[in-house]
DNA sequence: CCTCCGCTAGAACGAACGCTCTATCCAGAA
DNA sequence: TTCTGGATAGAGCGTTCGTTCTAGCGGAGG
């Protein structure tokens, strides 16, 4: 069999394959450790898999799995920025909702579950072009669904395509500050001041 | 003799302690490699020293090696920044030339050196209280200094308390995408963005 | 029935890891 | 001169690293 789950009915409680075991199982060791600090033996260990399953799945070791991490992490913040985003017409409040979510969730896997690639791209910046690749298509992916909600809000395409870039990197900082404060402080006042700066346009 | 140079005349280009090249050479590696991925016998070569060295001025390892390292990081953005802040009367000004002074850093060193402490501090969250501890007194440093300078500029005590830690977190995040981007973009954008920010407030 | 093959399983490899240890060097005190 | 102790030097410890490799499993097709 090609994939025996996934196929049929996406109801219930899918039975996760191992592919998507190992790759979610890297995704949040990666952001939890970093690239180098994540052994491939312990992400098999944690993913429930042997290594060579790890190898079957991806024969490019230990790099390739990082960057389908990566890509992992991405549509999992993206789902959250999409639903912060949308959760209120005015895009100011829509942000505050965005940094109050954040906090949350990083208060609940205490201080540990920052932004899922940030670590991994800081620590691979030149030198794994295939995680930095990923990273790059990441940021670019947050970019758009940001700048999609600015101008909807009414802000002109150019100030929207800066500000988006500004509001995903300032959330990145900001999550980085509340993780080494261990305090939810510095992602709810910049979410504050993120709103703020928006409301001096239009 | 205990320390042969520095405690006289600090004047001409001062022959550096074994020490001081340790701590110089550590701190430019985790700025670029991270924690797990610098190694002490790396360190050791790139600081010209042997490893006996290493673990004579640094009996508690790796961690303490990094927690010196990571003080001497806050230094350096420190002076940076004072610089930046200090080189207009109007603190939006003052900001922008800090981005761009970080931008500037950041090509020339073809977006390797970043933030000197961020890797290093996503990485050992939770896991390696000493280094924990430098990270966090970084932070408050970098704030320190940044409401200083908000406060000069005629700022509410409260109010530049909470901007200053959204500016520190915001330069953080800038970064990042600065590197990431391989571009001076996200750096610049995001102080002009900052700058209109705080013509908000006086 | 047997064959095939996607997948699982883990032993084994050389290299690198952090760290310990002993030996040596050498400027200044006695 | 001998002694002393900070500093240098690097071999070697046990462990873990990423990766390779061969062997076995079990359901589908002939």
């Amino acid at each position: 069999m090609k994939t025996p789950e996934r196929t049929e009915t996406p109801e219930k409680t899918t039975p996760v394959g191992t592919r998507e075991r190992i790759v979610r199982a890297t995704s949040r060791l990666l952001q939890r450790q970093g690239y180098e600090g994540t052994g491939i033996k312990q992400i098999s260990r944690e993913a429930e898999a042997t290594l060579g399953s790890v190898y079957h799945f991806f024969p490019g070791g230990k790099q390739e799995l990082a960057a389908e991490a990566i890509r992992h992490g991405d549509e999992e913040f993206a789902v959250l920025l999409r639903a912060g985003l949308g959760s209120s017409a005015d895009i100011g409040e829509a942000v505050v909702t965005c940094t109050g979510m954040l906090a949350r969730e990083l208060r609940a896997s205490d201080w540990q579950d920052g932004c899922p690639i940030s670590s991994t791209a800081l620590e691979t910046v030149g030198r794994a072009p295939a995680i930095e690749q990923a990273v790059a298509a990441a940021f670019a992916n947050w970019r758009a669904i940001v700048t999609e909600h600015l101008v909807a809000a009414g802000i002109g395409a150019e100030d929207a395509r800066e500000l988006a870039g500004t509001v995903v990197s300032t959330l990145e900082g900001a999550e980085l500050a509340a993780q080494i404060a261990r305090s939810e402080e510095p992602l709810l006042v910049t979410g504050k001041h993120l709103a703020r700066l928006l409301a001096t346009y239009r």
